[in-house]
DNA sequence: GCAATAATGAAACAACAGTTTCATGATTAT
DNA sequence: ATAATCATGAAACTGTTGTTTCATTATTGC
């Protein structure tokens, strides 16, 4: 449930004043805000006097802030904690598609992460810190959420790369690999008979392979992974949902920073600092 | 989220006065409050009088309710942070992680549809069905899900193209484009300057821009564009969520899927066919 | 039971939040 | 260009919050 703060301000968006944009795109950005914080505060984030905040809310219809408060500390009530499901009234006031969508991936997600085992995901994250080398891979649909992966935990630590980066340079790639090296692998039925053969060369060359998957491949991958995270990916059409599966790489990469650290975290920086100066070039 | 003032509370409740005992009580109880309430109605709400409830902080070793108040407010930004960076990750304690970091993807997921506008999205999924072509174009760390959006997209319609496949050939993609086709971007925060550049050029080609990106870069993002899809990507470090921008754009395909209805399911099962034969060689 | 001490609330007070007024600067229409 | 309207911040003002004082009421130790 959207609080009705949110949507007024959305509704009259285009006929707000600038200061009152301002303070509207502050109060859309961190909704929380107003629960904690006073007006005076909130006019000075957004940079505008505390008299033009105080008009604004009556532009949006309140009496006075109080009466924007107390709505807010209502609707908190009712709606937390955060719901995993989509009641029908719900439903309705955001057209069906997008609330049956709603649904579907707050399931995903929900029951992904009900079922998720904290040791696996540390062991997962043990594996990658003490691996010399970490290979990404994701083949077909999934190429592009490897892709992802990598730049995740290629600011978090040396040596992460995308594997087979050019079809058909497995091979290469695969013969620099080394025992103890990660192969961090996302992938969703159906599995590319590739992948096969892939695993069966990690198998020989003792990868350790850490496998983000869906629930129904989770006893075909165990065979061939040290580690398994498996994922809902149910889906109305066009394939898996890959929602859940690019959350729980998240909670894998926040994982990995937490054990690793320090070092970890100036890594982060540092490749903050290159790619800043590098902008200024482009 | 044992916060440094429930912690004081517990260790000293023994020795606490009947009044602060019902004011230690409720605040245990609603730990929240502290953050949304003010010192007079937790007061109230305990059942003791404002005196009671100033002394209480100072005992416990506050200066003022105000440093309550402040240091709550720092605790819960830490859980529930907005910002990008990677500190921070590792005061996590592991157990609870899995929990807050659904809580928070949940919540981006929820608010994210829940201001989603429908109409948006159909003007959206139209001006893709009526686009010659269409460029999807993701930068730096957004290129990954970019890729994965082209390859959605592909399934069910042609002339999908991921725009700048080698870093450089912008120029020579760019120069391809033609009126009514439409830039699929996909972009957070910060932007790199490349982005302007590009975009300028898509203006004067008369693209139709369609860009799903952050709720922050909203309006930065409504200027250049036909279409923007804002998403809530609030994560505790390691820079924005995918999570919502990845369920967005999903539904933005099944939404086109539904808009061209028998041709992009007829595309689907041919691009399906054609890939099990292509299966079978590898 | 009776001091001595501690806890408490009412009221006084100081600080602050939120609203309104007013003067000024910006924008729009003519 | 000029007037008219609008948006805005500074400051005046009002009501609220949080602290402190003080008188009253419980508790404690003896």
């Amino acid at each position: 449930m959207a609080s009705r703060l949110v949507l007024r301000i959305q509704e009259r968006y285009a006929k707000l004043t600038a200061g009152e944009k301002k303070l509207a795109q502050l109060i859309l950005d961190r909704q929380d805000d107003i629960l904690t914080h006073s007006a005076t505060e909130i006019a000075e984030m957004a940079g505008v006097s505390k008299a033009t905040a105080a008009r604004f809310f009556q532009h949006l219809g309140y009496a006075d802030f109080n009466e924007v408060k107390l709505q807010a500390r209502e609707e908190r009530n009712q709606s937390e904690p955060y719901e995993l499901s989509v009641t029908n009234s719900d439903q309705m006031a955001m057209g069906r598609a997008i609330g049956a969508h709603l649904e579907l991936e707050l399931k995903n997600l929900t029951r992904t992460f009900e079922e998720m085992r904290s040791d696996k995901i540390r062991e997962a994250a043990e594996l990658i810190d003490k691996a010399p080398r970490v290979w990404v891979l994701g083949l077909g649909a999934e190429e592009g959420i490897a892709r992802y992966v990598r730049l995740l935990f290629s600011r978090l630590r040396h040596s992460v790369m995308l594997l087979g980066i050019n079809q058909g340079s497995w091979a290469e790639d695969l013969a620099m690999t080394g025992p103890k090296d990660v192969l961090l692998l996302i992938t969703l039925p159906p599995h590319p008979p590739l992948l096969k053969s892939i695993l069966s060369y990690a198998k020989t060359s003792r990868l350790n392979v850490v496998t983000i998957t869906d629930r129904t491949s989770l006893f075909e991958m165990q065979r061939v992974s040290k580690v398994v995270l498996p994922c809902h990916v149910t889906s109305f059409a066009l394939g898996a949902s890959l929602t859940a599966v690019s959350s729980a790489v998240r909670l894998l990469a926040l994982t990995y920073a937490a054990h690793a650290g320090k070092s970890a975290q100036q890594r982060a920086e540092i490749v903050d600092s290159i790619k800043e100066e590098f902008d200024s070039f482009n």
